[in-house]
DNA sequence: AAAAAAG
């Protein structure tokens, strides 16, 4: 199995405006194909890291003292398979939350067992060449080069440690770019397809920074009961935020560091235990951080660190004033004073405007077709009346469940437009014998938590879920996604059919489509030409028809929503970008839209 | 019009 993705892979031109790379004949291997490692025993192997790496302690635990040298002897490693540490650099850890960290559980156990539930990974039959020559943009004033190995970047032992644990094996496109980027300091606008590790892409810089600043940052005021984070993760679901969670907490194992989650529809007193044992990251939805911040038991002014998951729809209508509320208006320290990340698949050019607002000085960086769904995935559209939806659903899952082996249960999520419409869907499924389980926003967040791990664990096999469960999860094993109700934006549609095909497997996404969903016929069809799929011929009838009425349909959101802007990134080849302007950091309309190929058409930002 | 996010 390819275990080097990016041997070859030019150095970007540091220093370059609009810098345009590609990676050449790169081995992507993707997070969950990477248990192939190097055989180190990761459990056993000493730690020496840089000197001390810090928690963020609670005061009344003996939390940051002026003088920096943080007092405790070696921890008490009770959990991580080894009894005994690389001795002194432990001995000026700081161990402001001891309890907490003594009680660090193994982030790693839970690997194992989804991995026994599905049998050992398959390594053969993944189209690595998808990953090959996959375009690469930086644009932004002294872009820090690319690195083509985790080795290149001091991260700190501990940091690696856990890096080879979660056997990844080499840096996906993503990370290659962000990483140095991020740790650089750099403000960031990373746009990169579902499935391409760009949690880890945000996560290790600021564990590694955290780390590294531990006796050098200024100390948080002393102040009972309330938390100083010194980074800040939104995401914009609850279940999206305990993955991110529990994701940093694999990065962060034994690092000192310590990342606490806080979301809505779990008793708050858990989160508040939590944060008085000292948080380092925060890993949060808007909703329950703004109840935190008002009870005044979290404060914001010693973030240094900011990253938006999915970004753009933080930042989209919905969500935008929460974030300005948190971010601009709390006591945050503005940009400039800290490092913002901003990440998502998708990034609508008047989101990106809006964006800028939170930034200094920035860098782009477009990691494969911004946008874009991967070539990974397969794409049908089939035509189905309203009335028929059901039985055809009900032929899908019969054909499939005849064609899939007997033990292996292949996922397959099923996205609707309603949360009544989810609720309806799932008792008839069940009712036909079909086990599924359903997710929305109305149920309570037990039954959303259970409906997730009983769908993941193959318990029930067949997920109905509204757009809560269309970004970010990471759930393996999703062979088919079903598009019953297709969304009415194109990058909810990216976005929802990016829940399969991740980590270099393949994936199936079957779409719905009717007349209902005429205004969506344009876009998708583009889409799916872009991602050299097969476009049904009535299909690009339907978008020719569209298209004629296409000016209308700007007027929904921020006064003109341009349905041909970025879906493709890369339409005239992404090296056409080069002379992209750079206007303050960020990318100018003229050379934002200039290059984009043939299908061209006036930007939004015009 | 719907979904999400506090209770």
């Amino acid at each position: 199995m390819p275990t080097s993705w990016s041997d070859s892979a030019e150095k970007a031109p540091a220093g370059g405006v609009g810098a345009t790379t590609r990676a050449s004949r790169t081995n992507y291997v993707p997070p969950h194909l990477r248990n192939r490692p190097p055989s180190v025993d990761t459990t056993s192997a000493p730690v020496s890291h840089y000197g001390a790496a810090v928690g963020n302690g609670h005061q009344g635990h003996g939390g940051p003292n002026p003088t920096g040298i943080r007092s405790g002897g070696p921890r008490n490693d009770s959990s991580g398979g080894s009894s005994s540490r690389g001795g002194g650099a432990w001995n000026n850890r700081n161990n402001g939350w001891d309890h907490g960290r003594a009680r660090e559980s193994n982030p790693f156990q839970d690997e194992l067992d989804t991995e026994e539930a599905f049998g050992a990974q398959e390594n053969t039959g993944i189209n690595f060449d998808a990953y090959d020559d996959i375009p690469v943009e930086t644009s932004g004033k002294d872009v820090p080069a690319p690195v083509n190995t985790f080795a290149e970047i001091d991260l700190g032992e501990a940091l690696n440690l856990n890096i080879r644990r979660c056997k990844y094996v080499k840096p996906t496109p993503v990370q290659r770019y962000a990483i140095p980027i991020a740790l650089a300091g750099r403000d960031l606008m990373a746009c990169a397809q579902t499935g391409s590790g760009k949690t880890a892409a945000f996560c290790f810089p600021i564990i590694s920074g955290i780390m590294k600043s531990s006796q050098s940052g200024p100390r948080a005021p002393r102040v009972p009961r309330m938390a100083f984070p010194l980074a800040l993760i939104l995401s914009p679901t609850r279940e999206l935020s305990l993955q991110i969670h529990e994701e940093a907490r694999k990065f962060a194992y034994q690092t000192g560091v310590r990342v606490v989650v806080a979301y809505g529809g779990a008793p708050i007193n858990l989160q508040l235990r939590e944060l008085e044992r000292g948080v380092d990251i925060l890993v949060a939805t808007p909703g329950r951080l703004v109840d935190l911040l008002e009870r005044a038991r979290v404060s914001l002014q010693m973030i240094r660190y900011l990253a938006l998951d999915e970004a753009d729809r933080m930042l989209d209508m919905g969500f935008e004033p929460q974030i300005r509320r948190i971010v601009q208006q709390m006591d945050m320290p503005p940009p400039g004073l800290r490092q913002t990340m901003l990440f998502s698949a998708t990034f609508p050019k008047e989101i990106q405007r809006l964006a800028a607002d939170f930034l200094s000085t920035y860098v782009f960086l477009a990691v494969g077709r911004v946008g874009s769904s991967t070539d990974l995935i397969v794409q049908r559209v089939e035509y189905v009346l309203e009335t028929d939806k059901r039985s055809h659903l009900m032929d899908l899952l019969h054909a499939q469940r005849a064609n899939g082996d007997q033990g292996k249960q292949a996922l397959t999520l099923v996205f609707v437009e309603t949360k009544k419409g989810a609720d309806a869907l799932e008792h008839w499924l069940c009712i036909n014998g079909f086990p599924a389980a359903a997710i929305h926003g109305d149920r309570t967040q037990q039954e959303r938590e259970y409906a997730l791990r009983s769908f993941k664990s193959g318990k029930t096999p067949i997920l109905v879920a509204t757009d809560v469960a269309a970004r970010g999860l990471d759930i393996p094993h999703v062979a088919h996604v079903v598009n019953f109700d297709l969304p009415n934006d194109i990058d909810d549609y990216v976005h929802r059919i990016g829940r399969t095909g991740r980590a270099g497997k393949t994936g199936l996404a079957t779409a719905f489509f009717n007349e209902n969903n005429s205004s969506l016929a344009r876009p998708l069809a583009d889409l799916m030409q872009e991602a050299h799929q097969e476009v049904p011929a009535w299909l690009s009838r339907f978008a020719a028809r569209s298209n004629f009425g296409r000016n209308r349909r700007g007027g929904g959101r921020f006064g003109s929503r341009d349905f041909r802007r970025d879906t493709s990134f890369n339409r005239g080849g992404m090296d056409s970008y080069g002379g992209g302007h750079i206007n303050n950091g960020y990318v100018a309309s003229g050379g934002y839209s200039g290059g984009y190929g043939p299908t061209t058409v006036t930007s939004a930002w015009d």
